[in-house]
DNA sequence: AGCACGCCGACT
DNA sequence: GTCGGCGTGCTC
């Protein structure tokens, strides 16, 4: 890959050291990658008497509009031909901001290479808000202009009583806004506007930066177990050594997980460096952030999708000036401007929300290794059902394990049972059609809503029904847009496609035949769920959580507020619940479908399946109360459902890692995805076709496909799908470049690869 | 991603 | 006769 004859002029001054390769003023060509789906960087000159460094930050032309855009180190790479100086035009400016570390950009072009994306869509997302280049918003403040002389010599300007006041309050020489001088001199705005217009105050324009209160790594922790203690010492030695390595902290619920992890926080803070906490659900770990401001003294800072522009815009230049310390964010945190990162803890590390599909399609808990990795760090992976993947690198001896066996604090693991919906059938219920819930679970839920305890009910399916059929002709009613079913959602009175959000008014009349009356509702969803249990239990006060009733962090907080304040007796949700939250008068979870995820193909399904039941099942009685959990399954005999009423998680694994070796499947071996999309059908089939042909042939590498994917279309574009199988010690890019390389696509065809895909849809 | 250019339908 | 639809292609 190294060109033997690279021409740029600068590639000698040292690629290793590039922070000290400062390109000559004057006419000097530089690379700039701007954040644009561009094969790489364009060519600049350095504006006249300007030096610029790889990192910074500069504003550019582009065709008849400005771009922001970051130098870029010199390639060796042989490009072939460049563009020739008189057709370059010159960097506007470089923006007063820290330059982008060598870390960061070695980052970014390892993640783009991976993935078999363009550079510069990945620096958009570490560009991620564009406001955050423009200079801080200032706010005018007001303060004395002679803070020497807070009595002007009378005569000269009029001293009204309220004036007096101002001054008064002004006498300081601080700096304050309007509002807030007025407000301690009881006086309107208008009487400081005055002042300023005689003189006597100056009006100044003060940059508005939020307030980060700086973490206190010196502040004693909670008293850890032994258990805990121990790997809480050895996460400190990883941080200590300043080296890059990886951990898998591995322990059930309320194994005191996060105090352990939390040291290792103190141990970087306390060496001077930042840390990234990454969750997959940030709108739901308000939790996480009290124990954050607990342990530390000020609530840490936070990056996720639901902030506003101005919210991301003082949070991306506090990361980037290293004023914020402790980071807790969503999977996008990776590619924040981190000045000094010396620690990352991916929290829920087997959660697929840290998987992006669309876009750049990466694994956030995979790329973090990588940070850590080019960053020199630790990394620590946090689960109480780990990942196979990660539990394989445990096998292999590349990432470390630390266990923390029992729950802290004496509670005891909760008491696991199936209910074979193949004997205890669910009754018919008159009045709502068919039940869902069996006589076991049904005089469990009495029992514990009898004592005054709080129940939940999960299922991991959104809406009322996931199934609306008329009973004239069969007809079922689907998206025009995917190959998707209708969803039928009760509370907002319509039918959702899950996958596009195309909705309908409920028909009164079948779409397809006409008759009147004759479309009715298949299958549960929570909502229906809820209403057989409105109907069982009348009196107890009942709560349905899904996405569509909890939306954002606001929502999430106030729904554990209630329930910790038992406001809920009876909750009914679907893996929005599932996230560790602390509910101690919560001793029964019942399981309504758990066969929910054991069909279909997907690779991945089973493992999540135990994953998610797993860690529903968690929430059933903490503290003193012993929990009880009821999973209704058609197959008690299923190795999920063993494993999770023996508890013998080990063996589970085992068996699971078997299977997908004997499949030479992750993580024994590695796959990408190739996905056709065209709302032409014949065009996608034909370009299908022709990639198919142009596989070349190479050694362990099999091609699967062209194939339909469940999801036939999606959003009006019809799809196909290859998978491409290579074994682990083969990563399947560069066959891929070739491969893909040797056909020119048209232009409504659009082609998405996905490494390591997790979806099969 | 923008923002042009470009080549075919309904309007003042 | 133009205004404008968004297909196609380029931006150092």
């Amino acid at each position: 890959m190294a060109g033997p004859h690279a021409t740029f002029p600068t590639d000698s001054a040292g690629k290793f050291d590039d922070e000290a390769l400062t390109l000559a003023a004057g006419s000097q060509r530089c690379r700039v990658l701007l954040p644009l789906p561009l094969a790489g960087p364009y060519d600049y000159l350095a504006p006249e008497g300007t030096a610029l460094a790889p990192g910074d930050l500069v504003c550019v032309p582009l065709g008849r509009r400005e771009s922001v855009g970051v130098v870029w180190d010199s390639s060796d790479q042989d490009d072939g031909e460049e563009l020739p100086v008189e057709r370059l035009k010159v960097v506007k400016s470089r923006i007063d901001l820290p330059p982008m570390t060598p870390d960061q950009r070695r980052f970014v072009d390892w993640v783009a290479a991976y993935t078999l994306t363009a550079p510069g869509a990945v620096l958009k997302m570490a560009l991620s808000s564009a406001q955050a280049l423009e200079p801080p918003p200032t706010r005018p403040v007001y303060r004395l202009v002679r803070p020497d002389i807070a009595q002007p010599s009378a005569g000269e300007v009029k001293l009204t009583p309220a004036r007096r006041r101002v001054m008064a309050i002004a006498a300081d020489g601080m700096a304050r806004s309007a509002a807030e001088l007025a407000r301690e001199a009881a006086v309107g705005t208008g009487v400081v506007k005055g002042l300023a217009a005689a003189g006597l105050l100056e009006r100044l324009e003060m940059p508005s930066r939020i307030e980060i209160n700086a973490p206190d790594s010196a502040r004693q922790g909670p008293v850890l177990s032994q258990a805990q203690g121990q790997a809480a010492a050895a996460l400190r030695a990883m941080v200590d050594s300043k080296d890059f390595s990886v951990s898998l902290l591995d322990g059930v619920t309320g194994s005191g997980k996060t105090e352990v992890y939390m040291e290792a926080v103190a141990a970087a803070l306390a060496a001077g460096r930042q840390v990234l906490v990454m969750l997959p659900e940030i709108a739901l770990s308000v939790q996480v952030l009290e124990r954050f401001e607990a342990r530390f003294g000020a609530p840490p800072a936070t990056w996720h999708s639901d902030m506003t522009q101005a919210q991301r815009r003082d949070t991306w230049r506090a990361v980037a000036y290293g004023e914020a310390r402790v980071i807790v964010g969503a999977r996008s945190a990776l590619y924040l401007p981190f000045k000094e990162l010396g620690l990352i803890v991916v929290d829920e590390e087997h959660e697929q929300a840290f998987k992006q599909e669309d876009g750049v399609a990466y694994h956030a808990r995979d790329m973090a290794v990588v940070r850590a990795s080019i960053g020199r760090f630790p990394a620590i992976l946090v689960s109480a059902t780990p990942s196979l993947e990660s539990v394989f690198n445990v096998q292999q001896g590349r990432y470390a394990e630390l266990r923390l066996p029992a729950r802290h604090g004496g509670a005891s693991l909760p008491d696991v049972e199936a209910v074979d919906l193949r004997r205890d059938k669910p009754e018919r219920i008159p009045e709502l059609g068919a039940g869902w819930l069996s006589p076991s679970l049904r005089q469990a839920l009495a029992e514990t809503l009898g004592r005054g305890e709080q129940a939940l009910l999960f299922l991991n399916r959104r809406g009322y029904a996931p199934l609306t059929l008329c009973r004239a002709c069969n007809h079922r009613l689907e998206c025009p847009n995917c190959t998707a079913l209708l969803v039928e959602h009760r509370l907002s009175d319509r039918l959702v496609c899950h996958h596009c959000g195309f909705t309908l008014r409920r028909p009164t009349n079948c779409p397809a035949c006409g008759e009147a009356d004759s479309l009715i509702a298949w299958g549960p969803g929570v909502e229906r769920v809820a209403e057989e249990a409105a109907y069982l239990f009348p009196e107890a006060r009942r709560s349905v959580l899904s996405s569509d009733t909890i939306y954002g962090p606001k929502a999430a907080a106030e729904f554990v507020r209630r329930v910790q304040e038992h406001e809920i007796d009876l909750l009914i949700g679907t893996q929005i619940v599932a996230k560790g939250h602390h509910f101690p008068q919560l001793t029964l979870v019942g399981v309504v479908d758990a066969d929910l995820g054991l069909s279909g193909g997907d690779l991945r399904g089973v493992e999540r399946t135990y994953q998610l039941l797993h860690q529903v099942s968690g929430r059933a009685g903490r503290e003193s109360k012993p929990g009880r959990v009821l999973i209704q399954t058609h197959e008690p005999d299923h190795p999920v459902i063993e494993a999770l009423v023996s508890g013998d998680r080990d063996r589970f694994f085992a068996a699971e890692a078997e299977s997908r070796r004997d499949l030479m499947m992750p993580p024994f071996g590695r796959l990408a995805a190739v996905i056709l999309s065209s709302g032409d059908l014949q065009a996608v089939e034909e370009v299908a076709r022709a990639l198919a042909r142009a596989a070349p042939k190479a050694e362990g590498i099999q091609i699967l496909g062209p194939s339909t994917p469940p999801l036939a279309a999606l959003r009006g574009r019809h799809r196909r799908r290859f998978l491409v199988k290579t074994p682990r010690d083969q990563r399947p890019q560069s066959y891929l470049r070739d491969w893909l390389g040797r056909i020119k696509l048209p232009n409504r065809v659009r082609l998405q690869v996905d490494i390591d895909p997790y979806s099969f849809l």
